[in-house]
DNA sequence: AATGAACTTCACACTTTCGTGAATCGTCTG
DNA sequence: CAGACGATTCACGAAAGTGTGAAGTTCATT
């Protein structure tokens, strides 16, 4: 390690850390998630810890409290994140769900499509489908109904394809 | 239809083209799609040519053709339009494949996943997978794999889904 | 060559979004 | 019940994003 203190090293892990962070956020964001709580979820996957209070995440992504409090209400609702409370203490605790973490993805990705759906079951409705938009709506419809069996599957799926997975 | 003019009736009618295309091209940014880009596609989809011109989306749209320009450049980029030229016209024509269109559009979502995987495994190599936080990493790059294959799975099938979802 | 039409590029103004800091609220502890 | 700690809300300033208008470029036609 050379003339490099443990301190600098740590300092050096964190630097990497939060640059994977801020990558991965990227990521999330272009899938049309929000900055910060792409952030937090990007960092209690990528750090250590199992639980985290609001301050260690403030503290870890080296943000206001306030940014922390609407990103984590987000992904607690999301359901990326669970809210625990220890007995005794005072500060909530934010952990996220292992085992059905990606889970939890596909299903949020499941309601996104579903909204997609809704739009345009509705705009068939109203433009009619006879015209040749409308036929394009509803092979639109179609299309999006056959997604939604696919992802559907796909959660049923990943448990067991996880446990195979973990072997082979 | 009482007392108003078919005029009116033109106008009620791209009235509601165009509202259904501002919540479908909502809906489309939430899932990370530019505001423009998303119009575009949206109006091309649910209006009845087959083919359009810059100047027939701006003016469908009311925007200027600048935006229409930057618009459909992305859009034929991810391949959701395609640009053709009629002999002897000065102007670039916009169609969009209806065939592969949807099959387009899932190869997006796939390249978006792999994009993620990259940004994942860099992150795995770059931090270890020997702590917690690493392991919760390779568990993600396994389900993203996961997924990639059963986007790509489905793209495969869905010509033929396509075919009998045209009977049932 | 020159004209003109369509497409593109670019700087600007406008809007929206984002994160912070301060104040407020609620709740547990001593 | 007082004190304090943590979480939340809100207004504000900064930053990013978005579409327009005008200038520039390309290319076919005359």
């Amino acid at each position: 390690m050379g003339d490099v203190t443990v301190a600098e090293n740590i300092d050096a892990g964190r630097a990497t850390l939060l640059r994977f962070v801020e990558r991965f956020a990227l990521v999330l964001r272009e899938s049309g998630m929000q900055p910060m709580p792409a952030r937090v979820f990007a960092y209690a996957l990528a750090d250590d810890a199992d639980r985290y209070t609001a301050a260690e995440l403030a503290e870890g992504l080296q943000v206001s409290p306030a940014a922390i409090s609407g990103a984590v209400r987000q992904l607690v609702q999301i359901g990326f994140l669970v809210r625990e409370r220890e007995p005794g203490t005072r500060s909530d605790l934010y952990v996220l769900d292992d085992a059905h973490l990606w889970t939890r993805f596909v299903t949020a990705e499941v309601q996104a499509l579903q909204r997609f759906q809704d739009v345009v079951a509705a705009g068939i409705e109203q433009l009619g489908a006879g015209r040749p938009g409308g036929r394009r709506l509803v092979e639109t419809r179609e299309f999006l109904a056959f997604l939604h069996e696919v992802l559907a599957d796909a959660v049923v799926r990943w448990p067991e394809e996880r446990e195979r997975r973990r072997r082979g």
